[in-house]
DNA sequence: TAAACTGTATTAGTTATATAATACAGTTAA
DNA sequence: TTAACTGTATTATATAACTAATACAGTTTA
């Protein structure tokens, strides 16, 4: 069963954005694996205290994705092999990593600057 | 006088967000220096191709903030000291790197293998 | 002085996001 | 079989962000 434990509405991007975001992280870091169970639509959204309606707008994302399947009136699994799992994760990762050091750059950090901050606050989340 | 010429529609964010980071950047870059002159409002608008009233909105916000100073029927200046443009660039550096960290651990990517990919990105930017 | 620029304000309307309430249809398990 | 769960759909409402049109007031400059 996918596990919502560590979901929290921090953003302030759309909740079903976060959602997706979340499950495909989970996919990624291989926390989800494949035809594991999901909390239904429901459950999900009395759990995350959202409407109905964002839970089935996210799962339904996913699901065009070939990354969930629904079955009316049946619970829903997820559907990640191997190589899904690996492109999201390589997905994701130059997303955020180029975006980051795009950001760096428009904002004057050197290369090593950057590295070295970004090493600092590594240890940082490690040890405290 | 500021110039908005690197500016691009990109994010999903709302306009008047990115305008600011980006008057926020070109400060921590030194791009945007004190005392410079800033576009009207209806001039920017209309180079960015959006409503006078979202550039008024992220104008209002800066002023707010002491970046910027307006006076009734006269052109608006920007207003950063030292201590300022520390402060924001400080800011924007931490809040940036803090975020990819954050992201690169629950992606489940290693240190190493980040800031590995990270030099990478920035070979490849500074090059091609 | 007068025209052309500034900042500021208001009112109305659109879109995306999210909520609320409800309904229908299919599956599962007691 | 039937009760309780599933997914799916619809209609109505609310809010933030954005646009559009217009107006007023102050400054600058030819």
């Amino acid at each position: 069963m996918v596990s919502f434990d560590g979901f929290f509405l921090t953003d302030k991007s759309p909740i079903y954005l976060q959602i997706i975001r979340f499950v495909k992280q989970g996919i990624a870091a291989g926390v989800i694996g494949n035809q594991e169970e999901v909390p239904s639509r429901r459950a999900l959204s009395a759990l995350l205290g959202v409407n109905p309606n964002t839970v089935q707008k996210a799962f339904r994302m996913l699901e065009e994705e070939g990354i969930l399947v629904s079955r009316l009136g049946a619970k829903s699994y997820t559907s990640v092999d191997k190589d899904t799992m690996h492109r999201i994760r390589r997905e994701l990762t130059l997303e955020e990593t180029g975006r980051w050091v795009e950001a760096m750059r428009q904002l004057g950090v050197g290369e090593q600057e950057a590295l070295k901050l970004a090493g600092e606050l590594w240890k940082k989340e490690r040890d405290g």
